[in-house]
DNA sequence: AAGTCGCT
DNA sequence: CACT
């Protein structure tokens, strides 16, 4: 079984989930308790919310964002908005802890200039799942995707070009990073819902830490 | 009418 | 499966 073959990652290992996607065992381990405060504070500033997809139905992982753009979704499809509609105020900074992580965890799967402008927060209380879709709103697609797991476990699903294509299952932990980018960057990818249970600081939730380059390559979008 | 960062 |  796929089970079988994360068993026994050492901490710090790097698994190699494609020809330019990784698996980073443990990477944000020493940092997550710079990260967790920041993360609170940005929680605070633009709390949670069930978006809708296109399709018109609410999304069971609650998502909020920080960065000069932040991820939405509603009837209208899915795109980046400089503005939270809950609040119509800018997005919170990104603390400079959780972008300096995942510019990090970048250059450590082969993506040396990695300079994130959005991060998308996804909360998922147990029984909660994300469905396989494709990361393919961001205008420069030769930046990576940087993908942070905090608090509860959960089985990730890494996918190919096609929805339909089979998906490898990987285990994430508290303090895993997945980075795809290149040729991996369009593949689909997914979470099974997570499993009832506690984590000792977050409690009854995974929170998902997702950065990407929302605004135009290169360009300076703060 | 193909596709759904959907559900059963 | 049903919805857009």
């Amino acid at each position: 079984m796929s089970g079988d073959l994360f068993a026994g990652i050492a901490a710090g290992s790097r698994l190699q989930l494609g020809d330019q996607a990784w698996l980073l065992h443990g990477f944000a381990l020493a940092a997550a308790d710079a990260l967790l405060p920041a993360l609170k504070d940005v929680i605070q500033a633009a709390p949670f919310r069930h978006m809708c997809t296109p399709g018109g139905r609410a999304m069971s992982v609650a998502t909020t964002s920080c960065g000069t753009l932040g991820w939405v979704s509603d009837r209208g499809g899915y795109r980046y908005a400089r503005h939270d509609p809950a609040s119509g105020r800018d997005w919170p900074t990104m603390p400079a802890p959780m972008r300096e992580l995942a510019t990090a965890a970048a250059a450590a799967a082969g993506f040396p200039d990695f300079r994130p402008d959005a991060c998308l927060i996804n909360r998922y209380r147990p029984g909660t799942r994300l469905s396989l879709h494709q990361d393919r709103d961001e205008p420069d697609l030769g930046q990576p995707i940087v993908s942070v797991s905090l608090g509860l476990p959960a089985t990730f699903l890494f996918g190919g070009m096609a929805r339909s294509d089979r998906a490898v299952r990987v285990p994430l932990d508290h303090g895993d990073v997945v980075v795809w980018g290149g040729v991996d960057r369009l593949r689909f990818h997914g979470v099974l819902p997570v499993a009832p249970g506690v984590h000792p600081q977050l409690g009854a939730q995974r929170i998902n830490l997702t950065f990407r380059r929302a605004g135009p390559a290169g360009g300076t979008t703060a």
